[in-house]
RNA sequence: GAGCCCGUAGCUCAGGUGGUUAGAGCGCCAGGUUGUGGCCCUGGAGGCCGUGGGUUCAAGUCCCAUCGGGCUCCCCA
């Protein structure tokens, strides 16, 4: 194949008609399940300005540190947004959104880029959907968080997915395990990771996500931080999982379950799939209790989550599931002649006006030709146009199903082909 | 940031030890039916064999470089 003088940068793809079908019987089940839960859609811009990001998830993660796309304009800092929580974040509090009073829940679905090398599951620009329930300090809200996503999920149809539970403690219980943790790890700490050794100053509870080998056996003798949550955070936790029960949600309690986003609090939670391989997370969120007022706005508790579209699609496609369909025209008109393109030009607009989807031929090609066509996208009438109907007034209308054929006219095609 | 695999028609792929005009299936276009689809038959279009350099009388095939793609680790959705 010769070089392309134009493609699509490196882990961007272009999704073609045979795959956008299932991307919207997706976005449809998203809007559905929103409206059983009485979410609200929120769409924010796909940049924002860069030290919001920065300050949202955090300086030292991972996604700030190396995966970020960013740019200045003047002294405009710029940034492609990696997530959206951040962005609805801020956007609650540019529009004052407490003020529409209650707990604001609010949903949304779009692109987001992260600059990493792409693979199985994995892009630059990705998409994802999630919400933001903000205002609510009751666990029936991280319930429901967890509902709505386990809710989308089967929707679609993947079922065997593990829910992994965890809390990362409030402040105060957070500060404590830290300094245990630090101890714990301190006399280890020139046998740990590089990384490890890193994080062990900023952020140690990220030493109990790492996968590294030579790290395992230290995190083994760490304790639990379940173990060091304060009574108010334990019973929170406590509820949480009851509201789970209550509507039959299983999940899987992972202490060492620490999420990438440095801004989470108390609830924190995964949802993956065995399915989709090394990228298996399919969603994840939790609380982040001090982010609003961190990022300038009212003391104001929320909880959340994200989930990865392709990653959705991806589990469902290897459990055979067939999502969306390809349109078909209801009806083809076939065209012989210019007097006969006339004739369709009207008939067209008409068919239109009542909401039968019809297409035609462009080219002037041969009846076998549009016969053809007709065939190929499904259509299940065709309407042959030619100097003998239109002389006599009666067209031939034949279904593509069953090869019948009529010769009818104008009031009686359209009478058949809108009941 | 590190590692592994792969680049031949629109797509999926053949092209032993280098040897004349590079092939198949599917798809596309046309004809067989001068106004009728699906099946069948026939024909056609479509390839600087990713790109650049080297070895050789001769390179899709061997060597080097480069670009692109896929996958894995880390991390995340």
């Amino acid at each position: 194949m010769a070089e392309l003088k134009y493609r699509t940068h490196h882990g961007m793809v272009d999704l073609l008609p045979e795959e956008t079908p299932k991307w919207r019987a997706l976005e449809e089940i998203i809007h559905n399940t929103a409206r059983l839960y009485h979410f609200e859609e929120i769409r924010t811009p796909i940049m924002e300005q860069t030290e919001l990001i920065v300050r949202g998830i955090g300086a030292l993660s991972d996604i700030v540190t190396k995966e970020i796309f960013a740019f200045e304009k003047g002294d405009d800092h710029y940034i492609l947004r990696p997530e959206c929580t951040a962005p609805v974040v801020r956007s609650f509090i540019e529009h004052h959104l407490d003020q529409r009073g209650g707990t604001q829940k609010l949903y949304y679905i779009g692109p987001m880029f992260r600059a990493e090398r792409p693979q199985k599951g994995r892009q630059r620009q990705f998409h994802q959907f999630g919400l933001e329930l903000l205002g609510s300090d009751s666990p029936l809200a991280d319930a429901e968080t967890i509902r709505f996503m386990i809710d989308v999920v089967n929707r679609i149809g993947v079922r065997n997915t593990t829910l992994k539970l965890n809390s990362v403690g409030d402040p105060e219980s957070r500060a404590r395990y830290k300094e245990i943790l630090q101890e714990t790890l301190k006399p280890h700490l020139s046998k740990l990771s590089e990384l490890s050794q890193v994080r062990f100053e900023k952020n140690p509870m990220r030493i109990l996500d790492s996968k590294e080998e030579e790290d395992q056996p230290f995190i083994e003798m760490c304790p639990s931080i379940l173990d060091y949550l304060n009574d108010e955070t334990a019973a929170h936790f406590e509820q949480v999982k009851g509201y789970l029960d209550a509507s039959g949600i299983a999940y899987e309690i992972t202490p060492r379950l620490v999420r990438g986003m440095d801004y989470y609090t108390r609830t924190a939670f995964e949802l993956t799939s065995p399915d989709l391989g090394s990228q298996d997370a399919l969603a994840g969120g939790g609380r982040y209790d001090l982010l609003v007022e961190e990022l300038g706005g009212p003391a104001t508790p929320a909880v959340g989550f994200a989930a990865g579209m392709e990653r959705l699609l991806l589990a469902a496609e290897e459990l055979g599931i067939n999502l969306g369909e390809t349109p078909t025209p209801h009806v083809y008109i076939v065209t012989r002649g210019e007097a006969a393109v006339q004739w369709a030009s009207k008939a067209l607009s008409e068919l239109r006006k009542k909401n039968v989807s019809v297409t035609t031929d462009y080219q002037a090609r041969s009846i076998k030709a549009q016969m053809k066509e007709a065939n190929r996208v499904q259509a299940t009438y065709a309407i042959i146009v030619g100097d003998s109907e239109l002389e006599e007034g009666l067209f031939t209308l034949r279904n593509m199903h069953d090869s019948s054929e009529s010769k009818v006219s104008l009031e009686e095609i359209f009478k058949r082909l809108t009941n």
